[in-house]
RNA sequence: GGGAGAGUUCCCGAGUGGCCAAAGGGGACAGACUGUAAAUCUGCUGCUUUAUAGCUUCGAUGGUCCGAAUCCAUCCUCUCCCA
């Protein structure tokens, strides 16, 4: 049933090489929509091979917001995201076009469709060094113990070893005095902000998303993915969250002499698949999805039907 | 042909008489996720629907022993060295 007081927005997801992209961009083409990209690897410059960024041509005319626009050198956040997300969303609405939100970054596209709003101030880089050294000088337990002291739901939810999470949670308090807790309850809106409609990309047999990753790697380094990770591997500092992406940092022990280009590529696809596991986890944890195999089905068709019914 | 060594669970690999269904790692599978998320972290992995239980497993067969992945014999396979 159609939601008049929000807007449509139709998201597209799913794990990695499940053919997100060139769907979107035919579906767009016959809905008049323009896509939102909701990709933390994607939005930087550069990078093209390795993120698997479409090229102009497969875009086909369809404009890509929040894609390739970030200088590699900057921080970017779920935060950030849900913020220009927004920001494009109202405008694709105000041409008289249907925002796509399309990606595979679980967290950007659950910040937006959930409409979390985070807290005001942004994390002082500072303050996260100093509780890096001090997690480095007093080790991960004790910090733990800290955590339950602030807070200790929060803590009984986060495994001590993630030592991520719990500085995260310890920097939000002396950042801001709200314990993640109360963070929480605040972020969540009393109503969900877009009247949208997610589907979930993947295929009924995994194997054959595994050998499409496989021959995914293999392409990326017939186009050059080596020089690119070189690229990276050379200026580590000024590829900050690249540097961390897969498809770079697998290729390093390589540049380094420590191991052959084999075995780093099999790396490469492993971490690959890993990855789109993990995808898989957080997709499957979305409520009111609809589930799409595109091994199985004509995809576009039935969300063409979908979205159609819905709007 | 002679000599040396090796075969362990999906893979690598530890284990050399009982505490071994077998360390550790990898993979696979499952999961968590609120400003690093392509990150970070967890669980699980012989079978028996539950097990402080039973059964099957450490190349094969046979043996020693109360008891064998571990000792002995034979066989099979592989690697290396000499010819």
């Amino acid at each position: 049933m159609a939601d008049n007081d929000r807007k449509s927005l139709l998201v597209i997801c799913g794990p990695t090489a499940t053919g997100k992209t060139a769907l979107s961009v035919r579906l767009a083409k016959s809905l008049n929509g323009e896509i939102i990209s909701a990709d933390s690897m994607q939005l930087y410059k550069g990078l093209n091979i390795g993120t698997a960024k479409p090229t102009n041509e497969e875009m086909n005319g369809i404009k890509h917001h929040l894609m390739d626009f970030l200088e590699p050198k900057y921080n970017f956040s779920a935060a950030d995201y849900a913020q220009y997300a927004d920001k494009a969303i109202n405008n694709i609405i105000a041409c008289g076009k249907t925002p796509f939100l399309v990606g595979g970054t679980g967290q950007y596209i659950s910040a937006v469709t959930q409409g979390l709003s985070f807290v005001c101030s942004k994390p002082d880089e500072k303050l996260r060094n100093k509780i890096a050294d001090m997690a480095l000088e007093i080790g991960n337990d004790a910090m733990y113990k800290k955590l339950c002291d602030i807070d200790a739901e929060y803590a009984a939810s986060v495994h001590p070893n993630n030592a991520h999470r719990v500085q995260r949670a310890i920097e939000l308090y002396m950042q801001t005095g709200y314990t993640m807790s109360e963070q929480l309850v605040k972020s969540r809106p009393q109503k969900k902000p877009y009247n949208d409609i997610i589907f979930v990309l993947n295929y009924f047999d995994r194997e054959l998303l595994y050998n499409k990753i496989n021959t995914r790697v293999d392409i990326m380094l017939e186009q050059g993915l080596l020089i690119e990770a070189k690229e990276v591997y050379n200026n580590k500092d000024r590829f900050k969250t690249a540097a961390q992406a897969i498809g770079y940092k697998e290729i390093f022990p390589y540049f380094e002499g420590e191991q052959s280009l084999d075995e780093c590529v099999d790396k490469l696809k492993q971490a690959s698949r890993n990855y789109a596991k993990r995808q898989m986890t957080w997709f499957k944890r979305l409520k009111d999805t609809h589930n799409l195999y595109v091994d199985k089905q004509d995809c576009e068709k039935v969300i063409m039907d979908i979205w159609k019914e819905h709007k």
